[in-house]
DNA sequence: GAAATAATATGATAAAAATCATATTTAGGA
DNA sequence: TCCTAAATATGATTTTTATCATATTATTTC
């Protein structure tokens, strides 16, 4: 489905939606510990997610990685896409150039349906409203 | 979602599906063209699946691959997971152990039915089936 | 039963994804 | 202003996946 970059990226979001604000910040080492993720390979990814504008930092003494109120309404998807390239998500489920509702290959009737509705529901929830979940006990990390 | 392998398996067995039977076999050269897989490469995909008795061969002049008619009642799902493993496609979107309906993910509520929907889906259709769609023109190869 | 044909078995190579390592830059505090 | 703590930038290594190559075995036909 998605790549392992993509869901350590998603975990790590997760994670400082849950734990981070401006008032807050945490460093990669806080953070890949509970993601399970490598401390190498997600500070490589963070910082990419810094670049594109999904997260925020600060260097330097008391400095970490936080989401601003701003990046909190980020879609879930944006991430993703960021990480794994909006083809990715798109595409067929045998990667057929030419598979389409007019022309579909023999798995598109069936998957199709699925697909468009995990990129909806992707699309229409943002990072906030899955840190909310965690807060009120209907989800759970650890990640 | 599927490894490369699994999707270039499904094309194979799909083209088999419409284009083989007892009487009339297939060789991989002839496969691995209208799929567009390396040569080399199907070959390798075909000598599992047979192993596996998800299609059938004979070797020598007038040999080639094709599907018995018990073949052709497998399910999709069995191919993918012959070659993906079961796992893969069971797994949570961001590949938690511990994720279910009890201790969901914060992502679990938003894709699991998406994922039910597919593996039900999968599970439920056989190659014959999606090889008479495109029989009767309602799906469509090359692949 | 020999020659030709096609799958089978096995292993090598190449490309991509995942992981690790480290020198550099910026910010805060003494 | 210097020291330290943190992210940033960059590149190397390892592992996995994808791809290629070839010798062997079985089957048909003459």
């Amino acid at each position: 489905m998605f790549s392992n970059s993509a869901k350590y990226a998603l975990k790590a979001v997760l994670f400082l939606a849950v734990n981070s604000n401006e008032d807050k910040k945490v460093m990669v080492k806080d953070i890949s510990k509970p993601i399970n993720v490598p401390q190498a390979y997600i500070t490589k990814l963070l910082q990419q997610l810094v670049k594109e504008n999904m997260l925020s930092s600060t260097r330097g003494p008391k400095g970490g990685f936080y989401l601003s109120e701003e990046n909190k309404k980020i879609s879930i998807i944006d991430v993703i896409n960021i990480v794994d390239g909006e083809q990715r998500i798109e595409s067929c489920m045998l990667s057929l150039e030419k598979c389409n509702e007019e022309t579909p290959c023999p798995l598109h009737k069936l998957s199709n349906p699925s697909r468009s509705l995990l990129i909806k529901r992707l699309n229409n929830i943002t990072i906030n409203e899955l840190a909310l979940d965690v807060k009120t006990g209907h989800a759970f990390l650890p990640l």
